[in-house]
DNA sequence: GATGAATGAGAGTTCATTCAT
DNA sequence: GATGAATGAACTCTCATTCAT
């Protein structure tokens, strides 16, 4: 039953979210899972190993709604649009893992801590390429530092998405990103 | 002896953020005081009550260099800009805690946590404010959301630093944020 | 199929041996028995049994192989040669059994370990009375106290193939015991 | 306290020979030291370090006392009578460890037992050259196979004491190897 | 006051055993 | 009857905490 991976790796990003990778004890996965401590050796060789699995996925899904969102079609208000939507509701899933993920440092093997910071690195570059875009076309203007651009995009949504999920505990299918999408297009057009 | 009360801290801020709360061990934490690991206990009840004192005592860092920042004579720009330099020194000193703090959820009390979010929300608002004035003495345009602004600046900073520091590698000193704010007013103004 | 039965003891046999009782696994008994884990439980009670009814398994061969032995017509020097020859094939197979039985004390029933220590009394005192047979015939010598005797015919034939199959690897049919049942009744004539 | 190493070593000593490698708890090891267990870990690594320590110190406890043993003036009957006591002392202590190290094969490094494999060889050797000089000074006869007699020796020897002290349970000092040394003499003289 | 040897609760992990298929 | 996925008791080992020195 593939399902039982699957349902182990849900259970995982729940608990290892909550309590960090020291904090998190199998026996409370076993427990979300439904299952008993000792099926999950049946699935991952140890805690770390597991852990490693569940990042990988967490990675994997955000490779998908990323790609989703930046090749509909429309200008860079579309995009972002369709990105803010993703990033919420990812956020909502992973608020907690992406965190772990840049602290647990030290638990990470360093190959798994380079697919991180290269995805995040390619986002950021996917994102950039957008921008680039928007700019050929004077959907933002001529003289913008496209690098700067980007960091200010990723930066309001992050900042955005994070206040109101974290600290207003905002549903994030509650949340309207058009106005800040505005604003920041606004601000570089 | 206070000081070394303020060199446990130190060392714990070290041990607590490559390792998180749960990864550091006490020992750890004493070796790097240079002390016993007994010693601890005669400054700090317990691990968590260290793990507490320590991040009260991040807080108090930020807050002075805050207020520090803010209140410096001149418009918005000359604030931001102070701002990032101090933010810059800050994550360089303070990079993984920020993080541990926001992970370790479960093993803060709730006092602390609420502590740390209130700081958060103050840090905002008294940027808020500072934006709000900004947009009074015109620096800013008129019909701007001063709470989409001040997202849009803390994000942008936060994102510009973040990358430049975790990411890039780069010393603290020799980032030169005066494009990226000029950016930012440009696009606000 | 009393096959089956036969063919999981033959594989805990090797196993037990090689691991003693704690560290051998049922996975392995099984493995090594070309069948399903489950399966051993339709045949054996519990792991316990399983080492119980190895090693009465063990020792009904050592029975069968010393009562032929000792009952081959001849004077002692032909009864101790088919003994010898027996007793190198017997270690060949149990070599470590005969270690496992002596140490894993405590698994032992009491009433099994009863039963090896019987067991090896009795060949004692088979050999005892062959080697009184001897002495009546004046095949031994007169005066011998027939009870050191037997100790040393047993603990050289004892010691001798120890040394050649444990030690030395030789392959117990290459293993020649002429001159050592020669030199031990030349001694005792 | 180097007493407590010590300490440590003569509770494994009885806790592994009773139940060998696997079956021995290191709690129970504890227990029977009058420590607690995590006090075992601040001197040795781990549980097959101890294990290993252990039979070190088994076997270095043995090479002294056989050294005495051979080194004693005299003829070889005077060399067999110390053989015999000493040996019977250390098999009343080391009776079942001498089995464990034995069965426990796969747990040994193979460098210990390497250790394990040449000792005896030493042992063998040593005795060996006594009887090669009881030979060449006629205490034994001319004729004799030093290999085969000193197999005899060794073999008759453990063989008397296993039985007097395994089965017989005899305290070792109760046991007079007068007659069984007589006896071996006499045969190969 | 400072220390670190000692402690034992609690973690990750293994594996004999069960039972639905 | 045979299987092997699932289980959880029991293991080894760690580390926060204590306390005699």
């Amino acid at each position: 039953m593939e399902n039982r991976r699957e349902n182990i790796l849900e259970a995982a990003t729940d608990v290892f979210s909550k309590y960090g990778f020291y904090g998190a004890k199998m026996e409370d996965i076993a427990k979300k899972a439904g299952i008993g401590k000792g099926t999950i050796y049946g699935y991952f060789d140890s805690k770390e190993s597991l852990f490693y699995e569940m990042i990988k996925h967490g990675i994997d899904e955000y490779e998908k709604g990323l790609d989703m969102a930046l090749n509909i079609e429309g200008g860079l208000e579309q995009k972002l649009y369709a990105l803010c939507k993703f990033h919420g509701k990812y956020l909502n899933r992973y608020i907690d893992i992406s965190q772990v993920i840049m602290m647990e440092k030290e638990v990470l093997p360093k190959e798994l801590m380079k697919e991180v910071v290269e995805e995040k690195a390619q986002l950021f570059n996917r994102m950039k390429k957008a921008v680039e875009e928007a700019i050929h076309t004077e959907e933002l203007r001529k003289n913008l530092d496209s690098q700067l651009a980007t960091i200010i995009i990723i930066g309001s949504i992050g900042q955005f998405y994070g206040q109101k999920i974290c600290y207003e505990k905002i549903d994030h299918n509650s949340i309207e990103p058009k106005d800040l999408i505005d604003t920041i297009i606004e601000g570089l057009k």
